[in-house]
DNA sequence: ACTATTTTGATAGTAAAACTAACAAAGAAG
DNA sequence: CTTCTTTGTTAGTTTTACTATCAAAATAGT
C-alpha cells in the first residue's frame, strides 16, 4: 500500500498554495534541500529560481519572502510529527512507552511509514535543527502567532505535555518540559554536530545518547514529584 | 567601592577593539540598544551609524558585520555570567546551593554586584533571549568555533557541568544537562512573553516558575541516577 | 474547438543592505 | 610641533528583497 498524504498547512503561511501546482511543489522540494544547503542567511529566491528554472516573481507569488518559506517548512515538519506521534502511540496502554515513543521521534529524522514524504528528509531534519529556531525568534513572533501559525508547535507540545501528566497527573511543568525536551532534542544533535563538548553525545550521529540523557531526564523529572 | 571591570574578549571578534575608544564603546552601548529594540534582522550599521551620530565606515573599522557584533555583545554576556558564577558560588560548600545559586543567575538580568556594567542591562537580556542562538546557528558554527569564539559559552557549560558532577558523580549527562539548563532558561523566558502555551510561566516577568522548573528538573535528573 | 481565466515567464525596475576605497580633518602621542 | 592614529566625509559597488507590467502558455468552462 503507498498513500500520499498531504498536510493542509495554515492559509497564512503563503500567498498561493504550493501543494497546488506542479512549480508549488518544485519550490517546496529544492527550497529544502537549498537552504540545507547554503543555510538559511546565504539562501535567496534568485538563487532558487536559477536552480529550479524559473523566475524570481514566481516564486514570490506563492511565498511572501523566504521567511515565511522556512515557516511553511518547519510548520510542515511539526504537522507531520505530530501526525506520526499520534499513529505511533495509538493502542498502547503504558504511557512509559507512549512517552519513549515520542522521544524516539523527536530525536530522529522523519520516517516514510505514513505516507511517501517528497522530500529530501536527512534535508529537512538539518532545517528543522539549525534553522527552526529563527521561524519564531523574530520581531514578528506575535503577528505571527496571531495568525496561529506556531499552532502545530504548539499542538505537539500540549500532546507530550499531555503524556507526561498522564505519566504523573501530579507533576507540574508539564508544558515547560515538553518544549524543553522538543528544543533540546534538536539542539543537543546541533551540538553534537558542531560544539562536542556542550553534549555528551559522541560524534555526528549519536541521537542513541540524545535520547537516553532525555529519557533519564523526563522520567526523573515526573518520577521524582511523584515522591513528593 | 565602585569598580568598573572590563572583560577582554577573543580578539578574533573585532577588528579593532571596542573597549578601546570613545566611538568603540558607543557602538557597543547603543549597538545593545538598538539590537534589542529594533530585532536582530532589522538592525543595520546604517541605523547605528545614525543613531551614535557617526558613520557606516566607521562602525565596520571595528566590526567586520553585524553577526560579529551580535557575537561580541552574547560572548561579553557569557564571559560576565561566569565571573558571576564563580564570584557567587565561592565559599558555598554545599553543591545543592552552588547549583541553585547559578539556575538563579541564568534565569535573570545581570547586576552590578561585580562593578558596573556599562550596558543597559534590561536590553542585554533581552537580546541574549532572543538573538543569542542565531550567533551559533549559522554556516560558519565551525570556523567560529575553531577560532574560539564560543569559548566563553562553552567554559560557563563545562563549569555548570562539573558543579552537576560534583553534586553527584556518577551522573552520565552533565555536560548535555548543562547546555539543556542554559538553553531552555532563555526559551522559557521567551515563550512566557511570547507563546505561553509552550511554558508553564505565567505572564512575562514569572521568573520563578522558570527557576523551580529548572531546580526540579536538574535535581531530580541529577538524583535519580544516584538511586541506580 | 473556442474563449475566458488562471498561471507562468520575461523583463525591468527600485530601495535598501552590506559592504569597500580614498582622502581629508582632527586628536593624541612622542 | 610633527607624526601617527582615529574619525569623518563622500562616493561608489554588489547583492538582496522586493514590485510592476505585459506577453505566452496552460487550463477550464461551454
Amino acid at each position: 500500500m503507498e498513500l500520499k498524504l498531504s498536510i493542509r498547512l495554515n492559509e497564512k503561511l503563503y500567498l498561493r498554495d504550493p501543494e497546488s501546482s506542479e512549480l508549488g511543489r518544485r519550490i517546496l522540494k529544492s527550497g529544502i534541500e537549498l537552504i540545507q544547503k547554503l543555510g538559511f542567511e546565504a539562501f535567496t529566491f534568485k538563487k532558487l529560481a536559477e536552480e529550479i528554472h524559473t523566475t524570481e516573481a514566481s516564486i514570490y507569488r506563492y511565498f511572501e519572502n523566504k521567511h515565511r518559506l522556512l515557516l511553511y517548512i518547519v510548520t510542515w515538519y511539526w504537522s507531520y510529527l505530530e501526525y506520526q506521534v499520534v499513529f505511533n502511540i495509538n493502542n498502547l496502554a503504558e504511557p512509559i512507552t507512549k512517552i519513549k515513543r515520542v522521544l524516539h521521534l523527536l530525536t530522529h529524522e522523519l520516517d516514510d511509514s505514513l505516507g511517501t514524504v517528497d522530500f529530501d528528509k536527512k534535508a529537512l531534519f538539518n532545517i528543522v535543527i539549525n534553522e527552526s529556531n529563527k521561524a519564531y525568534l523574530s520581531k514578528d513572533v506575535d503577528e505571527n502567532n496571531s495568525a496561529l501559525l506556531f499552532k502545530p508547535y504548539k499542538d505537539l507540545c500540549a500532546r507530550i505535555a499531555a503524556l507526561f501528566l498522564e505519566y504523573n497527573p501530579n507533576y507540574k511543568y508539564a508544558r515547560s518540559l515538553a518544549s524543553t525536551v522538543m528544543e533540546s532534542a534538536h539542539f543537543q544533535y546541533f551540538f553534537a554536530q558542531h560544539l562536542p563538548r556542550l553534549t555528551d553525545a559522541k560524534g555526528k550521529d549519536d541521537t542513541a545518547t540524545i535520547q537516553s540523557f532525555l529519557e533519564n531526564m523526563v522520567f526523573a523529572a515526573l518520577s521524582a514529584e511523584k515522591i513528593d
